[in-house]
Parts: structure tokens; C-alpha cells; sequence
DNA sequence: AGTTTCGATGAAAACGTTTACGTTCCGCCG
DNA sequence: CGGCGGAACGTAAACGTTTTCATCGAAACT
């Protein structure tokens, strides 16, 4: 408290050594005396010590800061995968340098503009970020993990969740409880993730019931548009039995659209939904879904980013992938009613 | 890209004039002339010159990062928080470097600490982290203002959520709504806002029913011991009627027990929650609550943190509130059913 | 005993800025 | 015409580190 800050030479006065043996002790360097360490020690304590960062990055060209770009996002998806890169970071010795909400192109080219030489390197979550954006804004020693995007580029790898896969098997699922067809509802049509789920949901359809009718209604990832959707299938002259939302929020408002028209879920329609958000277990029936860990989600761009940053080029391929898993619960009629599994997991 | 990265020197040298009058024009302080300015500009713009930010903090003594140390939280709540902070940050051109995830006292004080000199400015979120604590582990000069904390200290103000006015206004309602009495479900002991909630509920009782007997069972925010409240609440002799669980999740818990038992809510018993969490709306009956705009507080945080560091002390009082507002749903009793309302507000 | 080697230490350069202080030049007033 | 003031600009110090290099002993060889 009280004075100003202390400072290495601080240090060095108050040990009777020079500061160059206060950086070697501080920094475990070796080449010191046991006896230099502690009397460097003891005053390092003493005084409060606490080496300025923003020297030592200034020399070192360090910064033991990665920085985090993400979207305007609402919700869990944000906060897990916060706590999953800040998790592993500080496991690292990394802080994390955040910012959010940005809305368009420009605003994410500030958000990477303004985080160049403050940051040792970058995760990017952002549909509007592409090679070439990257390219044109990044330093080319700056290395950069992306998230969730196509882009496949050797000096930016990325990882991706299993949309397909996942979608793949909800769909099978569905399939194989006994439902000839499925039918799906979309996600905006330029999300990345939504495309490939829609794939999941084709794949898994052409494999597994290469006769039945694909049955295709446009959603926007939004509550509203499921209810929309909901309601389109229902007038439909061939009501599906099944239905797979791109996502639980479509999932949702669809369940809403059978309640309010009286269908039963999952008597009358089966419907599955993908994300597992907080809320699928909540609505009821409680809703069947495809489960993606966010938060490893985190950590392991994080994991990457490290790997990148101590020089190890991406190992083999550019782009690794995140499993998903089928979470089965009342919604989609191949659940087993009982007490236990009936309540919220929460609670088991 | 290519090259290293360019210099100060560099642009200097490109533009024909010293370093200093780079710093000049690029800092906008004047004393240049205008063909100064225009070479300066091209010569950094052609050079894609940034300036160090180590260099510039390593002299100024300004980092333009605030910081935020929050606890391990989940869900809306946490990345709301970072939200509001964030975005009120960047319309300043601060950075934000969070720092989430600490379970202990030793975990909060080596988050603070780290942060030393990377930051301008504070926002702390810790149920660990009182005055004593600041004194000891920030220095004297960085501005640090408290989220949602008792304590009163004039250097570290603090902004808290009005739980007792938002407690008192939803057993009112309650109240108001014709049921004689309210029985309460508590928050884990140590926990600052559950006792300020659980004042709020004396209060209110104690105002407009003080012939009625205080039923309180103790819980912990979590749903599972809503659910054990729930399970007692109904063993006792004396049912209640109404019922206000001093959180959401609590709610959802004792809101399982009575449907388990058979209950009807809000037939039977009325009950009400606290935070507005997103399920509040899925849980059916949807849960009438007390909401609390998270991205304001992280907004006033950040502002009044910004008047701090810019020299102005706290005017007036250490301590701000932020007013909660009262939810009515269907679970309290005094809904008006209608099909528009009874749609989650999403849809409207 | 003389020379080499090596470990511990200190002096000083470097990192890229901002900024206090000089210097130069010019116009202006006395 | 001499001095003065001020605008434009440059020089150099300072910020607090890390790190290279030199120095100094003492220990270890020959």
C-alpha cells in the first residue's frame, strides 16, 4: 500500500544484489547462489514486488494473453465456452482477453485490429470471419485458431462440432425406434452449423430410409420460426410422424405448435431437437436432443492454440472435430418412462 | 504482413520526420502542420503500422484493460454479466480481461493478483472478496468497484441488485393476490443476496400480514433443495398456500415436488422465484419471478468504474442499487390466462 | 604452481513508446 | 534593427524489464 510501485531495482537495493540476479531468481533461471535467491526473495516479498508486465512484454514480445472473439451471443453456449477456454488457459498461465458483440464485418475486424500485439493468439468464433479476413488483418505471426468454420486454411485450423454426425445419428434414432420418416426443419440458410446438420439429416435419411420422402421446412434457428414450422407440418396433407430440429430453440417452438393444436408428444409425433440447451430438459416432454460439450468445445481450441503457439504446426490435419452425443429423454417417444429418469437430471 | 512489424522508427523514417512527430500526429496532440499530419498518415498507413501497446502502457502507465474476476457461474447469468461489461468497455475502448472459474479465497487472490498492473480498473464478483482483502492484495491507486457485495468501503464502491425492494414487491403481489400468508424457501446461508432477499420477505410480512405466522425452510439456490422444500412444505400441518423460493432454480425444484405429490400450481399452491432465469418461462406453469437486467449492472459496473479511474470519487453514496421488477407468470395465481400470454414471451 | 574452466555475478544494451526540453526559424513589436 | 515570443520539430531521457556479455574468483586440471 502507501508508496509508489515497487520496482525490480527496488528489489536489487534491498538484496544488495544486482537486477539481474532479482530477473534470474524471479524467473528460475538458475545460475544463482541458494543463499542470493532467498535474501532476492525475502525483499521481493517484503517490498510487495510484482514484476510490470507491460515491460516484460515489451522485451520478450510476449504477452501471456490469448484473446477470444466471439459473436453476439446469448446464453449458455457463451458462458461454457468462456469457462472452457479460461479454464484451460489459467491451467497455462494464460489470461484471456474477451470481446464480444460485435455485429457486423467491420466491427470484427476492429475486434481483431485492436487486439494485435496485446494478445499472443486468438480463437475466432465468427461467421464472418474467413481466410482471407484473416489474412488481410491478422499479423502473419500471429496464430489463430477458428471455431465452428469452414474455412480451411493451413495456417488457421479449426475446430468444428460434429453437426453431421450428430444430426446422423438423432436421425437413425428416430429411424430405428420405428418412425418411417423424418422430417426436418432448417436453420438460417448461411449458419454453417445448420448446413451440416441438414447434411446429417440427408445422410442419415438416404442411408437408413432411402425410400421415404424427404420432408424439409425452413427455420431460422428461433423459437418463432419452430412454431411456424410446427404448424406448416401439421397442415401438411402427409403429417410427419418425426420431426428433427436444427436446433432445441426451433425444437421448442414446435413443441408449442402441437400443444396448442392438441398433437401429442410424443404419442402423436416424435420430435428431437439439437444442442441440449439448459431448457430441453425443462419443457415438457422433456426434449431429446444431440448434446455437445461446450466447454471442450473451449478448451480444446485452447489446447490447439497453445500447440501453435510453441511453434508446432497444426498435426496432421487442419481441422479437428468436437462428437456429439444422442441425448434420449421424453420427447422423442423411444424413452423409457420411469421415476427416476422422468425428473430433471439435476436432481439425480 | 511478411516483414517484422513496423516501428515507430519506420514510419519516421518513411514519412521523413522524427519519432516524435509521428507520436504527435498519431495521438492527435497538435502542433504539426498539416503536410506533417498527411505524410505521417500515408507512411503509417502504408507501413500497417499499430503501436505497441507494451511500449505505450510501459510509459503512460495505462493499459486501457479493465478487468473482471468472477466466480465460477453458469449459465445467463455469467455471460450476461460479460455482455453488459463489454459492451459498455468497448464504446470506450476498453479492453476486458475476465477471469472466471475460482472456487476459493486463493483462487480470487491470485486472479487479483495477476491482474495487477494489466489493468486499469477493476470489476469484482466474490463471495470471497471483502474489504480487508482488497487492502491487502490490490494496490492503493487501481479503482476497483464490487458487484453485489455487503461491503461498505469508500474506496471500493460497489452496486448491488435491490433484492430486498424485489423480494418485498413479489410477497406483496402475493399477498395482494387474496393468499393470507407466504411461506419461504432461503438461499444458502453464507450468501449475500439470499439474505437480503430473505429481508425482504420479513419485511414484506411483516407489513402487510403481520398476524401471519413466518414459514421458512432452508434451501441452497439449487433445484434439488427446492425440491426437498417442497417435499417438507407439504408434510407440515399447516400447508401453505403461496410459496416464494429465494431463486428460480429453487422453485423449479419445490414446483417438481408438488407436481410429483399431485399439486396444482397455482390451484392449489402459488409459488414464485427469483432471478428470471431463462426456464422460468418453459416450466409449466411458467414461474412468476423478480427480474433483474444482468447487462445493466455489468453496464453501471462498468461505468461507474470508468468514473473512478477517470478521478471523480464515488458521488454520494459507496453504494448503488438496481431495481428489480416483478414477473408475473402463471405460477403465482394472479396470471390473466390468455392465449397470447400464455405463449412464452419469445413468440410475442 | 600455472593455467584453464566454470559458476556466480554485475554492467549495460535493447525493446518501442511518450514527453520534457532544446533548437531553429520566422514574424512582430519596441 | 535587435530582441522576443511562439510555432514546428528534433533529441534524448525515461519507463521496467530480459538478456548478452564481460568480469571475477575459485576450483580443477596439468
Amino acid at each position: 500500500m502507501t508508496t509508489k510501485k515497487a520496482t525490480i531495482k527496488d528489489v536489487a537495493r534491498e538484496a544488495k544484489v544486482s537486477i539481474a540476479s532479482v530477473s534470474r531468481v524471479l524467473n528460475g533461471l538458475g545460475g544463482v547462489t541458494a543463499e542470493t535467491q532467498d535474501a532476492v526473495r525475502k525483499a521481493a516479498a517484503h517490498l510487495h514486488y510484482v514484476p510490470d508486465s507491460a515491460a516484460r512484454s515489451l522485451i520478450t514480445g510476449r504477452t501471456h494473453t490469448i484473446g477470444a472473439v466471439l459473436p453476439d451471443l446469448y446464453g449458455e453456449f457463451f458462458s461454457e465456452l468462456i469457462r472452457g477456454i479460461d479454464l484451460a488457459a489459467r491451467a497455462r498461465g494464460l489470461h484471456l482477453l474477451v470481446s464480444s458483440s460485435h455485429d457486423g464485418v467491420e466491427d470484427a475486424t476492429a475486434a481483431v485490429r485492436t487486439m494485435r500485439g496485446r494478445v499472443d493468439g486468438m480463437i475466432i468464433l465468427s461467421q464472418f470471419v474467413d481466410g482471407e479476413f484473416l489474412d488481410r488483418n491478422l499479423p502473419s505471426d500471429l496464430p489463430a485458431v477458428l471455431l465452428d468454420s469452414p474455412v480451411d486454411n493451413p495456417r488457421y485450423p479449426s475446430i468444428n462440432i460434429d453437426n453431421i454426425a450428430g444430426a446422423q445419428a438423432m436421425v437413425k434414432h428416430m429411424l430405428d425406434a420405428g418412425h418411417e420418416s423424418v422430417a426436418f426443419i432448417t436453420g438460417p440458410a448461411g449458419n454453417y452449423d445448420a448446413q451440416e446438420r441438414e447434411k446429417g439429416y440427408r445422410a442419415a435419411m438416404a442411408q437408413h430410409a432411402p425410400k421415404a420422402p424427404l420432408q424439409i421446412i425452413t427455420g431460422d434457428f428461433t423459437e418463432e420460426s419452430g412454431y411456424r414450422a410446427g404448424r406448416e407440418l401439421l397442415a401438411q396433407a402427409r403429417r410427419p410422424r418425426a420431426v428433427f430440429a436444427a436446433n432445441d430453440m426451433t425444437a421448442v417452438g414446435c413443441l408449442y405448435a402441437f400443444k396448442e393444436a392438441g398433437i401429442r408428444v410424443p404419442e402423436d409425433i416424435a420430435l428431437a431437437g439439437f444442442d441440449d440447451i439448459l431448457i430441453a430438459r425443462y419443457v415438457s416432454p422433456s426434449l431429446s436432443t444431440v448434446s455437445v460439450s461446450i466447454a471442450d468445445l473451449g478448451k480444446s481450441a485452447l489446447l490447439l492454440l497453445t500447440e501453435l503457439m510453441e511453434g508446432k504446426g497444426p498435426q496432421g490435419s487442419n481441422t479437428r472435430t468436437l462428437r456429439c452425443d444422442v441425448v434420449v429423454r421424453e420427447s422423442c417417444g423411444a424413452h423409457q418412462t420411469n421415476v427416476a429418469t422422468k425428473h430433471p437430471p439435476a436432481l439425480v
